[in-house]
DNA sequence: CCAAATTCGTTGAAGTCTCAATGATTTAGA
DNA sequence: TCTAAATCATTGAGACTTCAACGAATTTGG
């Protein structure tokens, strides 16, 4: 496969929703293009991330957690946040900590723990590419108007607490 | 980490779209919340999968693509359908074939081509799990009215036509 | 107060992913 | 026609993932 970047071009019509394209179950077919879209912008995005920076979203997607967290996180916040198994992100943190982007200090309080933080190198890296990033984002969703917008946030604000209930459920009887 | 998969409980409150709390940047931020459903989600789906049935879920995804297509599809059509890289349909095809659940077959009209088919054992195995599979996804909406469902499935269609026709015009000026 | 349970980060094996390069075949264009 | 370009599946390297198991440290409960 010369050219072996999925074709988000032939997705309209073949795309992963096609499998219950005949059904008529509404919350498959929900999800499915759910995870359709997330899937094509999440494609976009990597690409993007990876011609004009070089750098890998997973690991962009810490930098731009530890970011908003200018006196670090222990690791194991990250991996509640990043929504990823603590081995990735250890590998993540020594592969960026090699970088000179991240580095590890031992929590005073807690000697089981690591705080990560930003070095001063990791943030300036960072904020050069998060304005760039919210471009494509804004760029993506250009078609949708501000209400649209808006509906969609509130509907998936919706889902997301049914979500975590429906975990929380799950939790109390395993 | 004894217990390493991600808390989705605590997603409520620290989950991905935490990044950008106190901006007004409303693309981003719905982006943000679409991108964090949809994982946890996945997390949701994919060790129930394990649990019940110890399928990894890009399987039981590439299952799912093949089973809509009686005939078989050539593998070039599963990367487009499974939305990843020619590398992997090859990689998961091999183990698929070995588990004797789909089976490759030549293509009598172009020599570069392999057919992709599922097998009866394959089919079998498949529908057992599809079955299961949307009982989760039906309780994971379940608090969702239908109305809200239909309005969110009709503006992921609009965002859906929008991100195809963003990347045809992006395609033709590299 | 102390043993048991939990939580911390790390490790290693195995699966999946991207990306780039390859050989084989087909298609297109001069 | 016949060469150049495109497309097919595969391969290999490297990155990221889960999962299970681990020692070390802390919390909990009797």
């Amino acid at each position: 496969m010369s050219r072996a970047r999925p074709s988000a071009l032939a997705a309209r019509d073949i795309g992963l929703e096609a499998r219950v394209a005949d059904a008529d179950h509404l919350s498959l077919k929900l999800w499915l293009r759910l995870l359709a879209c997330t899937t094509q912008i999440e494609v976009d995005i990597r690409s993007r991330l990876r011609e004009r920076f070089d750098i890998s979203l997973p690991r962009f997607d810490y930098l731009a957690q530890l970011y908003r967290h200018r006196d670090g996180l222990r690791m194991n916040m990250l991996t509640r946040y990043l929504m990823v198994t603590g081995g990735s992100v250890t590998g993540l943190t020594d592969e960026l900590e090699k970088d000179g982007l991240v580095q590890r200090d031992n929590d005073p309080d807690d000697r089981r723990s690591v705080r990560v933080c930003m070095t001063a190198a990791g943030r300036k890296s960072f904020e050069r590419m998060a304005r760039e990033h919210e471009a494509w984002v804004v760029e993506l969703f250009a078609g949708i108007d501000t209400t649209q917008k808006k509906s969609m946030y509130e509907a998936l604000g919706r889902l997301r607490v049914q979500l975590t209930d429906a975990a929380a459920i799950k939790k109390d009887k395993p």
